[in-house]
DNA sequence: CGTATTGTTGAGCGTAGTCAAAGTTAGTGG
DNA sequence: CCACTAACTTTGACTACGCTCAACAATACG
Protein backbone atom coordinates (compact mmCIF):
# COMPACT_ATOMS: atom_id res chain seq x y z
CA UNK A 1 0.00 0.00 0.00
CA UNK A 2 2.97 2.04 0.45
CA UNK A 3 4.02 2.90 -3.19
CA UNK A 4 -0.03 3.13 -4.39
CA UNK A 5 -0.07 6.98 -5.52
CA UNK A 6 -3.30 8.96 -3.86
CA UNK A 7 -4.85 8.52 -7.73
CA UNK A 8 -4.56 4.86 -8.02
CA UNK A 9 -6.12 4.52 -4.79
CA UNK A 10 -8.73 6.01 -5.98
CA UNK A 11 -9.16 4.32 -9.41
CA UNK A 12 -9.17 1.43 -7.70
CA UNK A 13 -12.33 2.19 -5.35
CA UNK A 14 -14.09 3.47 -8.05
CA UNK A 15 -13.47 0.59 -10.30
CA UNK A 16 -14.95 -1.97 -7.54
CA UNK A 17 -17.99 -0.43 -8.84
CA UNK A 18 -17.79 1.43 -11.84
CA UNK A 19 -16.32 0.75 -15.23
CA UNK A 20 -13.33 3.60 -15.98
CA UNK A 21 -12.58 4.04 -19.44
CA UNK A 22 -8.91 4.50 -20.11
CA UNK A 23 -9.42 8.27 -20.73
CA UNK A 24 -11.05 8.22 -17.80
CA UNK A 25 -8.53 6.71 -15.51
CA UNK A 26 -6.10 8.93 -17.20
CA UNK A 27 -7.86 12.12 -15.86
CA UNK A 28 -8.27 11.07 -12.73
CA UNK A 29 -4.46 9.53 -12.44
CA UNK A 30 -3.26 13.05 -13.32
CA UNK A 31 -5.07 14.79 -10.84
CA UNK A 32 -3.36 17.02 -8.43
CA UNK A 33 -3.21 15.80 -5.12
CA UNK A 34 -1.19 17.25 -1.69
CA UNK A 35 -0.42 14.67 0.69
CA UNK A 36 -1.57 15.56 4.14
CA UNK A 37 -0.46 13.68 7.75
CA UNK A 38 -2.51 13.70 10.90
CA UNK A 39 -1.45 11.78 14.08
CA UNK A 40 -4.26 10.54 16.14
CA UNK A 41 -6.70 12.46 17.76
CA UNK A 42 -6.08 15.46 14.89
CA UNK A 43 -9.03 16.73 12.99
CA UNK A 44 -8.94 16.59 9.33
CA UNK A 45 -11.46 18.73 9.19
CA UNK A 46 -13.72 21.06 11.28
CA UNK A 47 -17.58 21.67 10.48
CA UNK A 48 -17.08 25.19 10.34
CA UNK A 49 -14.66 24.83 7.95
CA UNK A 50 -15.07 25.87 3.88
CA UNK A 51 -14.60 23.01 1.49
CA UNK A 52 -12.35 23.45 -0.88
CA UNK A 53 -11.04 19.65 -1.56
CA UNK A 54 -11.78 16.33 -1.41
CA UNK A 55 -9.97 14.15 0.66
CA UNK A 56 -8.85 10.44 0.25
CA UNK A 57 -7.51 8.45 2.83
CA UNK A 58 -4.32 6.75 2.37
CA UNK A 59 -3.77 4.90 5.04
CA UNK A 60 -5.09 4.61 8.48
CA UNK A 61 -8.36 5.17 9.83
CA UNK A 62 -10.53 8.37 10.32
CA UNK A 63 -13.76 9.16 11.25
CA UNK A 64 -16.94 11.49 10.47
CA UNK A 65 -18.52 12.82 14.01
CA UNK A 66 -20.87 14.80 14.99
CA UNK A 67 -21.37 16.12 18.66
CA UNK A 68 -24.18 17.21 20.52
CA UNK A 69 -24.72 20.37 22.22
CA UNK A 70 -24.81 18.23 25.31
CA UNK A 71 -21.02 17.22 24.92
CA UNK A 72 -22.57 13.61 23.57
CA UNK A 73 -20.80 12.39 20.42
CA UNK A 74 -22.08 10.12 17.41
CA UNK A 75 -19.55 8.60 15.52
CA UNK A 76 -21.11 8.25 11.90
CA UNK A 77 -18.74 7.15 9.16
CA UNK A 78 -15.42 5.19 9.63
CA UNK A 79 -13.31 6.13 6.24
CA UNK A 80 -10.60 3.03 5.81
CA UNK A 81 -8.23 3.18 3.54
CA UNK A 82 -9.61 4.18 0.12
CA UNK A 83 -12.64 5.81 1.40
CA UNK A 84 -13.34 9.13 -0.26
CA UNK A 85 -15.01 11.87 1.75
CA UNK A 86 -15.90 15.76 1.05
CA UNK A 87 -17.22 15.09 -2.43
CA UNK A 88 -20.09 17.14 -1.62
CA UNK A 89 -20.23 19.73 0.46
CA UNK A 90 -23.09 20.88 2.03
CA UNK A 91 -25.15 24.09 0.38
CA UNK A 92 -22.82 26.84 1.87
CA UNK A 93 -20.16 24.85 1.41
CA UNK A 94 -19.53 23.73 5.08
CA UNK A 95 -17.44 20.83 5.61
CA UNK A 96 -18.06 17.81 8.57
CA UNK A 97 -15.62 17.39 11.60
CA UNK A 98 -13.46 14.13 10.80
CA UNK A 99 -10.84 13.29 13.11
CA UNK A 100 -7.72 10.91 12.53
CA UNK A 101 -8.36 7.62 14.94
CA UNK A 102 -5.34 6.38 13.63
CA UNK A 103 -2.17 8.21 12.20
CA UNK A 104 -3.95 9.18 8.90
CA UNK A 105 -2.34 9.79 5.29
CA UNK A 106 -4.62 11.49 3.11
CA UNK A 107 -4.53 13.14 -0.49
CA UNK A 108 -6.49 16.35 -0.97
CA UNK A 109 -7.94 16.76 -4.39
CA UNK A 110 -9.08 20.15 -4.97
CA UNK A 111 -13.25 20.52 -5.52
CA UNK A 112 -12.88 22.41 -8.57
CA UNK A 113 -10.34 20.23 -10.10
CA UNK A 114 -12.60 17.15 -9.61
CA UNK A 115 -15.90 19.04 -10.55
CA UNK A 116 -14.13 19.93 -13.95
CA UNK A 117 -13.69 16.05 -14.56
CA UNK A 118 -16.61 15.85 -13.55
CA UNK A 119 -18.23 17.66 -16.43
CA UNK A 120 -15.93 16.15 -18.93
CA UNK A 121 -16.12 12.73 -18.23
CA UNK A 122 -19.46 12.08 -17.00
CA UNK A 123 -18.91 8.36 -15.85
CA UNK A 124 -16.80 9.44 -13.52
CA UNK A 125 -19.54 12.02 -11.89
CA UNK A 126 -21.58 8.60 -11.67
CA UNK A 127 -18.87 6.31 -10.39
CA UNK A 128 -18.62 9.39 -7.61
CA UNK A 129 -22.45 9.00 -7.17
CA UNK A 130 -22.59 5.05 -6.93
CA UNK A 131 -19.78 6.01 -3.94
CA UNK A 132 -21.98 8.08 -2.00
CA UNK A 133 -24.80 5.94 -2.33
CA UNK A 134 -22.74 2.93 -1.00
CA UNK A 135 -21.81 5.25 2.11
CA UNK A 136 -25.79 5.70 2.34
CA UNK A 137 -26.51 1.99 2.67
CA UNK A 138 -23.82 1.54 5.12
CA UNK A 139 -25.55 4.40 7.16
CA UNK A 140 -28.70 2.55 6.53
CA UNK A 141 -27.75 -0.32 8.13
CA UNK A 142 -25.89 1.51 10.81
CA UNK A 143 -29.21 3.29 11.58
CA UNK A 144 -30.77 -0.81 11.95
CA UNK A 145 -28.32 -1.56 14.04
CA UNK A 146 -28.91 1.68 16.81
CA UNK A 147 -32.45 1.89 16.05
CA UNK A 148 -33.80 -2.39 16.36
CA UNK A 149 -30.55 -4.08 18.14
CA UNK A 150 -29.54 -4.74 21.57
CA UNK A 151 -26.25 -3.98 22.26
CA UNK A 152 -24.58 -7.39 22.01
CA UNK A 153 -25.68 -7.22 18.12
CA UNK A 154 -24.09 -3.86 17.60
CA UNK A 155 -20.96 -4.37 18.72
CA UNK A 156 -20.90 -7.34 16.98
CA UNK A 157 -22.51 -5.98 13.77
CA UNK A 158 -19.55 -3.48 13.98
CA UNK A 159 -17.22 -5.99 14.19
CA UNK A 160 -18.22 -7.89 11.25
CA UNK A 161 -18.63 -4.33 9.56
CA UNK A 162 -14.90 -3.53 9.98
CA UNK A 163 -13.56 -7.40 9.46
CA UNK A 164 -15.36 -7.28 5.81
CA UNK A 165 -14.39 -3.83 4.85
CA UNK A 166 -10.41 -4.53 5.47
CA UNK A 167 -10.90 -7.65 3.75
CA UNK A 168 -11.89 -5.37 0.88
CA UNK A 169 -9.40 -2.89 1.11
CA UNK A 170 -6.21 -4.88 2.30
CA UNK A 171 -6.70 -7.94 0.01
CA UNK A 172 -6.89 -11.39 1.59
CA UNK A 173 -8.99 -12.23 4.79
CA UNK A 174 -6.64 -11.72 7.57
CA UNK A 175 -6.50 -13.81 10.84
CA UNK A 176 -6.35 -10.12 12.68
CA UNK A 177 -8.41 -7.04 11.96
CA UNK A 178 -7.05 -3.58 12.64
CA UNK A 179 -8.72 -2.26 15.84
CA UNK A 180 -7.83 0.82 16.99
CA UNK A 181 -10.97 1.76 18.75
CA UNK A 182 -11.05 3.04 22.48
CA UNK A 183 -14.35 1.50 24.14
CA UNK A 184 -15.16 5.06 24.33
CA UNK A 185 -15.11 5.57 20.59
CA UNK A 186 -16.88 2.39 20.25
CA UNK A 187 -19.94 3.75 22.41
CA UNK A 188 -20.16 6.98 20.54
CA UNK A 189 -20.04 4.67 17.26
CA UNK A 190 -22.54 2.24 18.68
CA UNK A 191 -24.82 4.48 20.60
CA UNK A 192 -23.87 3.52 24.03
CA UNK A 193 -21.93 4.26 26.70
CA UNK A 194 -18.40 3.00 27.01
CA UNK A 195 -18.57 1.23 30.62
CA UNK A 196 -21.56 -0.97 28.70
CA UNK A 197 -19.05 -1.88 25.79
CA UNK A 198 -16.76 -2.80 27.89
CA UNK A 199 -19.24 -5.40 29.58
CA UNK A 200 -20.48 -6.00 26.34
CA UNK A 201 -17.13 -7.20 25.04
CA UNK A 202 -16.17 -9.14 28.05
CA UNK A 203 -19.14 -11.27 27.72
CA UNK A 204 -18.07 -11.74 23.83
CA UNK A 205 -14.50 -12.79 24.36
CA UNK A 206 -15.92 -14.86 27.93
CA UNK A 207 -17.82 -16.18 25.13
CA UNK A 208 -15.09 -17.24 22.88
CA UNK A 209 -16.37 -15.08 19.91
CA UNK A 210 -13.49 -12.76 19.83
CA UNK A 211 -10.21 -11.65 21.56
CA UNK A 212 -8.48 -8.67 21.52
CA UNK A 213 -4.80 -7.97 22.02
CA UNK A 214 -2.69 -4.90 21.16
CA UNK A 215 -4.81 -3.04 18.87
CA UNK A 216 -5.75 -6.15 16.52
CA UNK A 217 -9.40 -7.78 16.87
CA UNK A 218 -9.02 -11.39 16.15
CA UNK A 219 -12.27 -12.84 15.65
CA UNK A 220 -11.53 -16.85 17.10
CA UNK A 221 -15.55 -17.90 15.60
CA UNK A 222 -16.72 -16.21 12.66
CA UNK A 223 -19.92 -18.38 12.71
CA UNK A 224 -20.25 -17.43 16.44
CA UNK A 225 -19.84 -13.69 15.54
CA UNK A 226 -21.87 -13.60 12.96
CA UNK A 227 -25.08 -14.93 14.58
CA UNK A 228 -24.46 -12.70 17.29
CA UNK A 229 -24.42 -10.32 15.42
CA UNK A 230 -27.58 -11.39 13.70
CA UNK A 231 -25.82 -11.44 9.88
CA UNK A 232 -26.22 -14.95 8.22
CA UNK A 233 -22.61 -16.79 6.96
CA UNK A 234 -24.41 -17.88 3.84
CA UNK A 235 -24.85 -14.50 2.27
CA UNK A 236 -21.06 -13.73 2.00
CA UNK A 237 -20.16 -15.59 -1.51
CA UNK A 238 -17.69 -14.51 -2.97
CA UNK A 239 -18.60 -13.14 -6.10
CA UNK A 240 -19.73 -9.83 -5.50
CA UNK A 241 -17.17 -6.83 -5.34
CA UNK A 242 -16.04 -6.46 -1.80
CA UNK A 243 -18.04 -3.43 -0.36
CA UNK A 244 -21.31 -4.64 -1.96
CA UNK A 245 -20.81 -8.16 -0.33
CA UNK A 246 -20.17 -6.43 2.70
CA UNK A 247 -23.37 -4.70 2.63
CA UNK A 248 -25.05 -7.94 1.96
CA UNK A 249 -23.67 -9.37 4.62
CA UNK A 250 -25.05 -6.59 7.25
CA UNK A 251 -28.40 -6.74 5.75
CA UNK A 252 -29.81 -9.57 7.44
CA UNK A 253 -30.72 -10.01 11.44
CA UNK A 254 -31.42 -12.42 14.13
CA UNK A 255 -35.10 -14.41 14.54
CA UNK A 256 -36.81 -13.67 17.85
CA UNK A 257 -36.27 -17.29 18.80
CA UNK A 258 -32.28 -16.44 17.77
CA UNK A 259 -32.43 -13.23 19.52
CA UNK A 260 -33.72 -15.17 23.13
CA UNK A 261 -30.60 -16.99 23.05
CA UNK A 262 -27.78 -14.59 22.50
CA UNK B 1 -49.71 20.92 -6.40
CA UNK B 2 -52.60 18.50 -8.62
CA UNK B 3 -51.58 20.33 -12.05
CA UNK B 4 -47.69 20.27 -12.21
CA UNK B 5 -46.39 17.37 -13.57
CA UNK B 6 -43.93 15.12 -12.13
CA UNK B 7 -41.31 16.05 -14.65
CA UNK B 8 -41.78 20.21 -13.34
CA UNK B 9 -41.78 18.42 -9.68
CA UNK B 10 -38.80 17.22 -10.41
CA UNK B 11 -36.92 20.19 -11.56
CA UNK B 12 -37.95 22.24 -8.73
CA UNK B 13 -36.62 19.66 -6.48
CA UNK B 14 -33.01 19.81 -8.07
CA UNK B 15 -33.31 23.86 -8.24
CA UNK B 16 -33.18 24.07 -4.83
CA UNK B 17 -29.66 23.21 -4.33
CA UNK B 18 -28.64 23.23 -8.13
CA UNK B 19 -28.77 25.09 -11.12
CA UNK B 20 -29.77 24.15 -14.20
CA UNK B 21 -29.40 25.46 -17.92
CA UNK B 22 -32.74 25.71 -19.83
CA UNK B 23 -31.38 22.70 -21.96
CA UNK B 24 -30.69 21.03 -18.83
CA UNK B 25 -34.51 21.62 -17.99
CA UNK B 26 -35.96 20.80 -21.21
CA UNK B 27 -33.93 17.35 -21.05
CA UNK B 28 -35.53 16.47 -18.06
CA UNK B 29 -39.03 17.97 -19.04
CA UNK B 30 -39.13 15.59 -21.61
CA UNK B 31 -38.51 12.48 -19.81
CA UNK B 32 -41.33 9.91 -19.88
CA UNK B 33 -43.25 9.09 -16.87
CA UNK B 34 -45.39 6.83 -16.02
CA UNK B 35 -47.95 7.71 -13.02
CA UNK B 36 -48.60 5.47 -11.03
CA UNK B 37 -50.91 5.44 -7.40
CA UNK B 38 -50.84 3.01 -4.41
CA UNK B 39 -52.92 3.00 -1.69
CA UNK B 40 -51.85 3.23 1.98
CA UNK B 41 -49.66 0.09 2.97
CA UNK B 42 -48.74 -1.36 -0.64
CA UNK B 43 -45.10 -1.65 -1.64
CA UNK B 44 -44.46 0.65 -4.07
CA UNK B 45 -41.00 -1.52 -4.65
CA UNK B 46 -39.83 -4.30 -3.08
CA UNK B 47 -35.83 -5.34 -2.11
CA UNK B 48 -35.98 -8.35 -3.98
CA UNK B 49 -37.02 -6.00 -7.31
CA UNK B 50 -34.75 -5.82 -10.15
CA UNK B 51 -34.79 -1.73 -10.37
CA UNK B 52 -35.41 -0.38 -13.80
CA UNK B 53 -36.85 3.01 -12.75
CA UNK B 54 -36.03 5.58 -9.58
CA UNK B 55 -39.42 7.06 -8.41
CA UNK B 56 -40.12 11.23 -7.99
CA UNK B 57 -43.02 11.48 -5.49
CA UNK B 58 -45.46 13.48 -6.31
CA UNK B 59 -48.39 13.43 -4.04
CA UNK B 60 -48.39 11.48 -0.64
CA UNK B 61 -45.81 10.15 2.11
CA UNK B 62 -43.56 7.30 1.55
CA UNK B 63 -40.90 5.52 3.40
CA UNK B 64 -38.12 3.26 3.14
CA UNK B 65 -37.93 0.82 5.54
CA UNK B 66 -35.74 -2.67 5.99
CA UNK B 67 -37.16 -5.40 8.34
CA UNK B 68 -34.91 -7.80 10.30
CA UNK B 69 -35.37 -11.24 10.40
CA UNK B 70 -36.33 -11.17 14.00
CA UNK B 71 -39.74 -9.31 12.36
CA UNK B 72 -38.52 -5.89 13.70
CA UNK B 73 -38.96 -3.05 11.60
CA UNK B 74 -36.86 0.19 11.07
CA UNK B 75 -37.78 2.97 8.73
CA UNK B 76 -35.05 4.70 7.02
CA UNK B 77 -36.17 7.68 4.97
CA UNK B 78 -39.42 9.05 4.53
CA UNK B 79 -40.13 10.69 0.98
CA UNK B 80 -42.59 13.41 0.91
CA UNK B 81 -43.90 15.24 -2.24
CA UNK B 82 -40.62 15.73 -4.88
CA UNK B 83 -38.51 13.54 -3.17
CA UNK B 84 -36.24 11.13 -5.67
CA UNK B 85 -35.87 7.71 -4.80
CA UNK B 86 -34.12 4.30 -6.33
CA UNK B 87 -31.94 6.39 -8.59
CA UNK B 88 -28.87 4.06 -7.77
CA UNK B 89 -29.69 0.91 -7.12
CA UNK B 90 -27.27 -1.52 -5.09
CA UNK B 91 -24.68 -3.04 -7.17
CA UNK B 92 -26.61 -6.00 -8.83
CA UNK B 93 -29.77 -3.64 -9.35
CA UNK B 94 -31.63 -4.68 -6.19
CA UNK B 95 -34.20 -2.13 -4.96
CA UNK B 96 -35.48 -1.35 -1.78
CA UNK B 97 -38.84 -2.01 0.25
CA UNK B 98 -40.59 1.15 0.15
CA UNK B 99 -44.16 1.50 1.32
CA UNK B 100 -47.12 4.40 1.16
CA UNK B 101 -47.89 5.37 4.09
CA UNK B 102 -50.68 7.60 2.63
CA UNK B 103 -52.09 7.67 -0.57
CA UNK B 104 -49.00 7.85 -2.92
CA UNK B 105 -48.95 9.31 -6.71
CA UNK B 106 -45.47 8.29 -8.05
CA UNK B 107 -43.57 9.15 -11.41
CA UNK B 108 -41.59 6.49 -12.55
CA UNK B 109 -38.56 7.34 -14.68
CA UNK B 110 -36.72 5.02 -16.39
CA UNK B 111 -32.88 4.28 -14.97
CA UNK B 112 -31.86 4.32 -19.02
CA UNK B 113 -33.66 7.56 -19.89
CA UNK B 114 -32.19 9.08 -16.39
CA UNK B 115 -28.59 7.68 -17.46
CA UNK B 116 -28.75 8.91 -20.45
CA UNK B 117 -29.10 12.58 -19.47
CA UNK B 118 -26.73 11.95 -16.62
CA UNK B 119 -24.30 11.28 -19.96
CA UNK B 120 -25.58 14.00 -22.28
CA UNK B 121 -25.92 16.73 -18.88
CA UNK B 122 -23.22 16.07 -16.57
CA UNK B 123 -24.43 18.77 -14.43
CA UNK B 124 -28.05 17.35 -14.08
CA UNK B 125 -25.38 14.20 -12.52
CA UNK B 126 -23.85 16.38 -10.41
CA UNK B 127 -27.77 17.74 -9.27
CA UNK B 128 -28.83 14.25 -8.77
CA UNK B 129 -25.45 14.03 -6.45
CA UNK B 130 -26.12 16.33 -4.42
CA UNK B 131 -29.64 15.33 -4.15
CA UNK B 132 -27.96 11.86 -2.73
CA UNK B 133 -25.93 14.33 -0.70
CA UNK B 134 -29.00 16.08 1.22
CA UNK B 135 -30.47 12.16 1.48
CA UNK B 136 -27.19 11.01 3.51
CA UNK B 137 -27.30 14.39 5.99
CA UNK B 138 -30.82 13.51 7.20
CA UNK B 139 -29.69 10.20 7.63
CA UNK B 140 -26.78 11.52 9.58
CA UNK B 141 -29.26 13.74 11.23
CA UNK B 142 -31.45 10.66 12.62
CA UNK B 143 -28.01 8.17 13.13
CA UNK B 144 -27.82 11.24 15.92
CA UNK B 145 -31.09 10.98 16.92
CA UNK B 146 -30.81 7.15 17.81
CA UNK B 147 -27.39 6.86 19.02
CA UNK B 148 -27.68 10.15 21.62
CA UNK B 149 -31.10 11.27 21.96
CA UNK B 150 -33.92 9.99 24.41
CA UNK B 151 -37.26 8.79 23.50
CA UNK B 152 -38.89 12.86 24.15
CA UNK B 153 -36.11 13.94 21.90
CA UNK B 154 -36.52 11.57 19.16
CA UNK B 155 -40.61 12.28 18.62
CA UNK B 156 -39.70 16.34 19.03
CA UNK B 157 -36.54 16.35 16.40
CA UNK B 158 -38.83 13.76 14.14
CA UNK B 159 -41.65 16.46 14.84
CA UNK B 160 -39.67 18.88 13.45
CA UNK B 161 -37.88 17.38 10.72
CA UNK B 162 -41.46 16.96 9.06
CA UNK B 163 -42.50 20.60 9.83
CA UNK B 164 -39.53 21.54 8.29
CA UNK B 165 -39.51 19.47 5.31
CA UNK B 166 -43.17 20.19 4.91
CA UNK B 167 -42.85 23.65 4.79
CA UNK B 168 -40.12 23.27 2.05
CA UNK B 169 -41.75 21.46 0.03
CA UNK B 170 -45.59 22.88 0.71
CA UNK B 171 -44.71 26.43 0.75
CA UNK B 172 -45.86 28.66 3.87
CA UNK B 173 -45.82 27.27 6.64
CA UNK B 174 -49.05 25.59 7.99
CA UNK B 175 -50.35 25.67 11.18
CA UNK B 176 -50.94 22.16 11.20
CA UNK B 177 -48.58 19.45 9.43
CA UNK B 178 -49.70 16.06 8.07
CA UNK B 179 -49.33 13.51 10.42
CA UNK B 180 -50.38 10.48 8.99
CA UNK B 181 -48.17 7.99 11.36
CA UNK B 182 -49.65 5.40 13.34
CA UNK B 183 -47.70 5.28 16.88
CA UNK B 184 -46.30 1.53 15.34
CA UNK B 185 -44.81 3.35 12.86
CA UNK B 186 -43.23 6.42 14.70
CA UNK B 187 -41.59 3.60 16.78
CA UNK B 188 -40.29 2.30 13.43
CA UNK B 189 -39.09 5.40 12.65
CA UNK B 190 -37.50 6.57 15.98
CA UNK B 191 -36.18 3.05 17.44
CA UNK B 192 -38.93 2.64 20.12
CA UNK B 193 -42.33 0.47 20.79
CA UNK B 194 -45.18 1.88 19.87
CA UNK B 195 -46.43 1.92 23.35
CA UNK B 196 -43.01 3.91 24.54
CA UNK B 197 -43.82 6.52 21.66
CA UNK B 198 -47.40 6.71 23.12
CA UNK B 199 -46.33 7.69 26.72
CA UNK B 200 -43.87 10.02 25.03
CA UNK B 201 -46.45 11.90 23.12
CA UNK B 202 -48.50 12.03 25.83
CA UNK B 203 -46.09 13.68 27.89
CA UNK B 204 -45.10 16.63 25.09
CA UNK B 205 -49.05 16.95 24.57
CA UNK B 206 -49.61 17.41 28.54
CA UNK B 207 -46.62 19.91 28.20
CA UNK B 208 -48.43 21.69 25.45
CA UNK B 209 -45.77 21.48 23.05
CA UNK B 210 -47.90 20.27 20.39
CA UNK B 211 -51.51 18.88 19.66
CA UNK B 212 -52.62 15.50 17.75
CA UNK B 213 -55.89 15.56 15.77
CA UNK B 214 -57.46 13.44 12.34
CA UNK B 215 -54.07 13.16 10.62
CA UNK B 216 -53.01 16.78 11.40
CA UNK B 217 -50.26 17.45 13.93
CA UNK B 218 -50.48 21.66 15.63
CA UNK B 219 -47.33 22.97 17.24
CA UNK B 220 -48.80 24.27 19.67
CA UNK B 221 -45.45 26.12 20.86
CA UNK B 222 -42.56 26.25 18.12
CA UNK B 223 -40.06 27.42 20.62
CA UNK B 224 -41.08 24.76 23.63
CA UNK B 225 -40.67 21.66 20.58
CA UNK B 226 -37.48 22.60 19.06
CA UNK B 227 -35.95 23.57 22.78
CA UNK B 228 -37.10 19.60 23.24
CA UNK B 229 -35.77 18.50 20.28
CA UNK B 230 -32.81 20.21 21.40
CA UNK B 231 -32.32 22.27 18.68
CA UNK B 232 -32.16 25.88 18.44
CA UNK B 233 -34.42 28.14 16.74
CA UNK B 234 -32.19 31.30 15.41
CA UNK B 235 -30.52 28.19 12.96
CA UNK B 236 -33.87 28.61 11.30
CA UNK B 237 -32.57 32.34 9.56
CA UNK B 238 -34.75 32.24 6.12
CA UNK B 239 -32.09 32.93 3.83
CA UNK B 240 -31.07 29.07 3.09
CA UNK B 241 -32.27 26.59 0.53
CA UNK B 242 -35.00 25.00 2.51
CA UNK B 243 -33.74 21.16 3.15
CA UNK B 244 -30.59 22.54 3.80
CA UNK B 245 -32.29 24.98 6.32
CA UNK B 246 -34.04 21.80 7.91
CA UNK B 247 -30.60 20.62 7.99
CA UNK B 248 -29.64 23.31 9.92
CA UNK B 249 -32.18 23.36 12.01
CA UNK B 250 -31.28 19.80 13.06
CA UNK B 251 -28.04 19.75 13.71
CA UNK B 252 -27.39 21.17 17.59
CA UNK B 253 -28.39 19.53 20.46
CA UNK B 254 -29.16 20.60 23.82
CA UNK B 255 -27.01 21.12 27.18
CA UNK B 256 -26.74 18.76 29.89
CA UNK B 257 -28.33 21.45 31.88
CA UNK B 258 -31.44 21.82 29.29
CA UNK B 259 -31.03 17.84 28.87
CA UNK B 260 -32.14 17.21 32.62
CA UNK B 261 -34.53 20.47 32.83
CA UNK B 262 -36.71 18.64 29.95
C1' DC C 1 -73.61 -2.58 13.72
C1' DG C 2 -69.76 -5.56 14.21
C1' DT C 3 -64.94 -6.07 13.47
C1' DA C 4 -60.27 -4.67 12.94
C1' DT C 5 -57.03 -1.40 13.79
C1' DT C 6 -55.10 1.96 16.61
C1' DG C 7 -54.57 4.29 20.96
C1' DT C 8 -54.28 4.24 26.18
C1' DT C 9 -53.06 2.67 30.63
C1' DG C 10 -51.02 -0.26 34.37
C1' DA C 11 -47.65 -3.40 36.53
C1' DG C 12 -43.39 -5.47 36.45
C1' DC C 13 -38.96 -6.29 34.37
C1' DG C 14 -34.46 -5.83 32.10
C1' DT C 15 -31.06 -3.52 29.40
C1' DA C 16 -28.28 0.00 29.51
C1' DG C 17 -26.89 4.38 32.02
C1' DT C 18 -24.60 6.70 36.05
C1' DC C 19 -21.28 7.32 39.41
C1' DA C 20 -17.27 6.02 41.59
C1' DA C 21 -13.08 3.60 42.54
C1' DA C 22 -9.43 0.60 41.50
C1' DG C 23 -6.52 -1.68 38.10
C1' DT C 24 -3.90 -1.71 33.76
C1' DT C 25 -1.34 -0.06 29.98
C1' DA C 26 1.31 3.07 27.39
C1' DG C 27 3.96 6.99 26.99
C1' DT C 28 7.43 10.39 29.03
C1' DG C 29 11.15 12.08 31.21
C1' DG C 30 14.59 11.70 34.87
C1' DC D 1 15.64 1.31 33.65
C1' DC D 2 12.49 3.07 36.62
C1' DA D 3 9.18 6.58 38.24
C1' DC D 4 5.48 9.17 37.06
C1' DT D 5 1.54 10.42 34.58
C1' DA D 6 -2.29 10.21 31.60
C1' DA D 7 -5.33 7.55 29.17
C1' DC D 8 -7.88 3.62 29.05
C1' DT D 9 -10.08 -0.60 31.08
C1' DT D 10 -12.45 -3.09 34.54
C1' DT D 11 -15.62 -3.81 38.24
C1' DG D 12 -19.39 -2.88 41.61
C1' DA D 13 -23.62 -0.80 43.28
C1' DC D 14 -27.41 1.56 42.10
C1' DT D 15 -30.72 3.90 39.01
C1' DA D 16 -33.82 4.71 35.25
C1' DC D 17 -35.43 4.66 30.65
C1' DG D 18 -37.70 2.10 27.79
C1' DC D 19 -39.61 -2.83 26.91
C1' DT D 20 -43.05 -6.54 27.66
C1' DC D 21 -47.32 -8.28 28.46
C1' DA D 22 -51.96 -7.62 29.06
C1' DA D 23 -56.34 -5.50 29.27
C1' DC D 24 -59.34 -2.11 27.78
C1' DA D 25 -61.00 2.16 25.19
C1' DA D 26 -61.56 4.69 21.16
C1' DT D 27 -61.69 5.06 16.21
C1' DA D 28 -62.09 3.75 11.63
C1' DC D 29 -64.15 0.95 8.36
C1' DG D 30 -66.95 -2.11 5.74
Amino acid sequence: MQNISAQDTLIRKLTTHSRLSTAESAAIAELPARIMNYERGSFISRQTDFARDAFVVLTGIACQQQTTRAGARQILTVYLSGDVANVDPGFAGESQDVIAITPVEVALISLDALNHIFTEFPNVGTAFRREAASELALLQSRLVSLGRCNARQRIARFACEMASRQRASGGSEPEFIEWPWTQEELGDLTGLTAVHVNRTLKSLREDGVLALSRGRLQVTDWNAIEFAAGLNRNSSDQKRPALHKCLADLSLQPTQAEYRSI
